[in-house]
DNA sequence: CGACACTTTGATACAAATCAACGAGGGTGG
DNA sequence: CCACCCTCGTTGATTTGTATCAAAGTGTCG
C-alpha cells in the first residue's frame, strides 16, 4: 500500500484517530479530486466577506485564524496544523466571518465544495467523522474562552504552550515537550488578548522559572507536569482517543 | 398538519431555517423516540466527566455551559435557548468537558444517543443540517473569544446584549430590542470575563449612556444601531439565513 | 553591511480586580 | 401579615495586572 504518500493520506490517518473508516471508507476520501498548491508565509487562505468554493486543506505548515476590529486590534482565534481543514465552516456556512492566514510557507490541497458534500452525504461513516473533528475544534476554542477570560497571563501562556504541544505530539509531529514555534510575541498576545509587551514580560518570567526554555524558534518543556500545573492545563477538552498515554507516565528530559 | 405541537417541531423549524430538509427527513425527525421532562432552575443537564448515553434537546427555558477552574472561577462558555441541543458534543466526543445547568425552569427532551446516531447515518440531509446548526455555533463561541480577548468592559456588553437579542428574534422570541434576560451579574460577568461589581459599573454606565433601559428581568434597547456600534456588532457570524432583515430596516421603538 | 522585523527594557497610565459594606427586593416561616 | 433571611444589586476606597508610550538592543536576511 503505497498510498501512504497520498497528499490527502493524513487527513484519512486524522479521522480514523478518532472515528472508525471503513476501507472503502478510506478509499473515498482519498478519491476524492483535488489540487494542491504551494503557498508562501503571510498569504491568505480565506478573508472576511468571502464565499468559498472549495475546502482548503492544510498538507503542511501552520495557520492561524483571527478576526480585526474596528480600532484595529487583532484576535486569533485558532491555530491550524497539517491535516486541518481550514475553512470547511466558512463553506457549510456559505461565507467566511474570519481571515485565515499563513504562519510558514505551506502545501494546500483545494477540494471542491461540491465534491466534499458529496462525500459527505455519500458517506455517512465520513461525515460523522469530520463532524467529530470539527466539534473537536469547537472544543479547543471554548477552552480558549476559559483561558482569556478566567486565567491570569502566566497561566495563558503556559495553557497554550500545554495544549500546542499536546497537539503537535498527537498530530505525530514530535514530543509535547519540544514545541516548534512558528509565533512572534505579538501572535502570541493576539491569541491570549495580551498586548506583545506583557507576552515578553511573562514569557521571560516562565523562563526565570525553568518553566520553559527558548531556542531559536523552538519553546522546551523541561518538566511537563508544573506547567501544566501552573495553565490548570487538563488534557480532557482536546477529547483524544483513549489511547492517549496518561500525563504521568510521559516526562521528557 | 397538528405536528404544530410536537415538542420536536421546533428542532425541526430551526433545522428548516438553515437547511433544506425534505418532508421525509422531518418526518423522520419527528418520529425519534424521546422523553420529556420539567426541570427547575439550576438543576444540571451535564457535568465534567459524564459520559452521556443521551442528546438532551432543550424545549423552553435557558440554560448556561461553563467550566469551573482549580480556584473556584467560572467561565461560562455559552448559553442555550428552545430549540437547542445541549449536550450533542459530548455525546458525539463520549465525555463532557463541561457543565451545563438550567438558568430557568424548564423542560426538556432526552432522545437515545444510538437514535439520533441512526437517524444521521440514514438521513444525510439531517446529518447535515445538525453539523451546520454546530458550526454556527462554534462560530458564536469564536465571536467570545473576540469579545473577551480584545474589547472593553462597555463593548462586551453591548456586543453581548446585542447578541442575546438577534438570537431570541431569530429564535421567535420577540423583537431584538427587548431582551428577557435571566441573568444575575455575576452570570454576566463569568461569560464576559468580569466580576461582578465591574458589570455593576458598567451596566450602569450604558444606562447612564441611554444605550439600555432596564425594567426587572428584562432590558430594552433603544436604539439598536447605537449599542452595535459600541459593541462592534456585526451580525455576520451568527449565519443567518440570507433572509434574514438588514439592521437598518429595523427599529424599534 | 545595512535594513527591517522582532525582542527587550523602562516609565507611566488605566481598566478592572479586590475588599468591604450597605441596601433592596422577594420569598419563607412563624 | 409581618419579620426575617438570603440573594442580588449598589457603592466607595484601594490595589494590581496589564496597557501604553518610548526607545534601545538583537538577529537575520538580502
Amino acid at each position: 500500500m503505497e498510498a501512504k504518500h497520498h497528499p490527502l493520506q493524513r487527513l484519512v490517518t486524522k479521522l480514523s484517530d478518532r472515528s472508525a473508516l471503513s476501507e472503502d471508507d478510506r478509499e473515498a476520501v482519498l478519491a476524492l479530486p483535488y489540487s494542491t498548491r504551494a503557498k508562501s508565509a503571510g498569504q491568505h487562505l480565506a478573508r472576511v466577506g468571502q464565499v468559498p468554493t472549495s475546502c482548503t486543506l492544510l498538507l503542511s505548515g501552520f495557520a492561524q485564524r483571527y478576526r480585526l476590529l474596528a480600532d484595529g486590534a487583532r484576535q486569533i482565534v485558532g491555530f491550524h496544523v497539517e491535516g486541518d481543514f481550514v475553512d470547511l465552516h466558512f463553506s457549510m456556512l456559505h461565507r467566511a466571518s474570519q481571515c485565515v492566514q499563513l504562519l510558514t510557507p505551506a502545501r494546500v490541497a483545494d477540494i471542491p465544495k461540491a465534491a466534499m458534500v458529496e462525500l459527505m452525504r455519500s458517506r455517512p461513516a465520513v461525515a460523522e467523522a469530520i463532524w467529530i473533528e470539527s466539534l473537536a475544534d469547537a472544543s479547543i476554542v471554548q477552552e480558549w474562552v476559559v483561558s482569556i477570560g478566567r486565567r491570569s497571563a502566566r497561566s495563558r501562556l503556559a495553557h497554550l504552550f500545554c495544549e500546542l504541544g499536546l497537539r503537535q505530539e498527537q498530530a505525530g509531529l514530535g514530543s509535547r515537550c519540544r514545541i516548534e514555534l512558528p509565533l512572534t510575541q505579538e501572535q502570541l498576545g493576539d491569541a491570549l488578548g495580551l498586548t506583545t509587551v506583557h507576552i515578553n514580560r511573562t514569557v521571560k518570567l516562565l523562563e526565570n522559572e525553568r518553566l520553559i526554555e527558548r531556542s531559536r524558534r523552538s519553546v522546551i518543556i523541561p518538566d511537563w507536569e508544573k506547567l501544566a500545573e501552573v495553565g490548570g492545563f487538563s488534557s480532557a477538552y482536546l477529547h483524544f482517543a483513549a489511547s492517549e498515554p496518561t500525563l504521568s507516565q510521559v516526562n521528557c528530559p
